[in-house]
DNA sequence: CATAAAATATACCGATTGGTATAATAAATT
DNA sequence: AATTTATTATACCAATCGGTATATTTTATG
């Protein structure tokens, strides 16, 4: 990795929990350079402008999450099992400050979506991605009989899911209480055991 | 009414929509007195500052939320009725248009949660008020004999149908596809449903 | 070790930010 | 109708915004 390509990857990661917290429009150039206590230069001389900062530091949060649940994903040998990896992670997901600022797809998504095309799209295709994928181990999980085949709607469980989730993060974020996301976690639960 | 608060309401009025599309940062004074056509005197002859004119703004838009919604289950005779109106409003939410730019308790709610104690509060009361008031529902419910006294969580519930509405909206917005949050909707029924 | 190339720092740009003092105007009161 | 009061417009403020040209320093190469 040369100089500039860690410059960079310093870069995204200091800067990456300051566009979680404060947003895009919060995060100005002088908080990019008072975090990595680098200079204008050196950040221009790293990336075009501060839209390439913030779809760079959304990319590494984003994968921070996906790295994390992935590997907890593959470790079950069943699909109830990789589908109950979600509630059973996001349950204190705040507490173990994964990404903080809470769920960058919540963030960025609230933000962007009448303001930055850029970003919008960015989160649209994470969003849809996650959807897919819950979809298809649902969709394995009625073909290797572990869930029942009739009754189930595998889109709409798949949209309950992430919405159960995303609204549980941005309730326990506004009322401080962590408890308030697990509870809803619960109901995650429940939603992948009535599948079987 | 003044010629004061005629204007300050024509102000709210104006820039509501305003700060639930581009958010407390993104709405600068300029897009304010644009929106009006009013000059900065003006303003300031009114608001204290620019927090005043957002936090004025944010519970316009809830208020306009509450109206609508309050209005529906007062017609409702039973409390299963009456919660049922949230999915059914919410269903075509986003294509009313009730308040341009989403749901303002969303929106408001991941922008303050780290960055603006005064909105962040006042989001925060909203939605245990919320809470509080789905709880009471069901309660009565169970009172009433609609709903069966075992196996049911009150506070779980709420959370649940708040997450399920506040999650589906969101993504509704980031994907652009309105029938996302009927969805979902639907699975805000089945825990209603689920109650009795 | 000298030199070329890459990376970073310095100093600046015009535009916009939220906010204010004061002047001009409109409304209410006598 | 005259005068006081309330409201709105104008003109300005320092600070900060995102961004750039250039100088300096650091790194890699011959």
């Amino acid at each position: 990795m040369s100089k500039a390509e860690r410059t960079k990857q310093f870069i995204i990661e200091q800067t990456a929990p300051l566009f979680n917290m404060k947003g895009y429009n919060g995060t100005s150039m002088s908080d990019i350079t008072e975090a990595t206590g680098l200079t204008k230069g050196s950040i221009y001389g790293n990336f075009e402008n501060k839209d390439e900062v913030a779809l760079a530091a959304f990319k590494y949060n984003v994968k921070k999450l996906q790295d994390a649940f992935g590997q907890e994903i593959d470790k079950q040998n069943t699909f109830k099992d990789k589908l109950l990896v979600y509630p059973r992670l996001y349950s204190n997901y705040l507490d173990l400050r994964v990404t903080k600022g809470g769920c960058p797809i919540l963030n960025t998504a609230t933000e962007a979506d009448d303001t930055h095309p850029i970003l919008r799209k960015n989160v649209e295709q994470i969003i849809l991605f996650w959807k897919k994928r819950i979809i298809q181990f649902i969709e394995q999980g009625i073909l290797a009989g572990e869930f029942k085949a009739k009754d189930i709607n595998p889109e709409r469980t798949a949209l309950t899911i992430i919405a159960l989730i995303e609204g549980g993060v941005m309730i326990s974020k506004i009322t401080g209480n962590l408890e308030d996301l697990s509870t809803v976690m619960l109901s995650v639960n429940k939603v992948i055991e009535d599948l079987e």
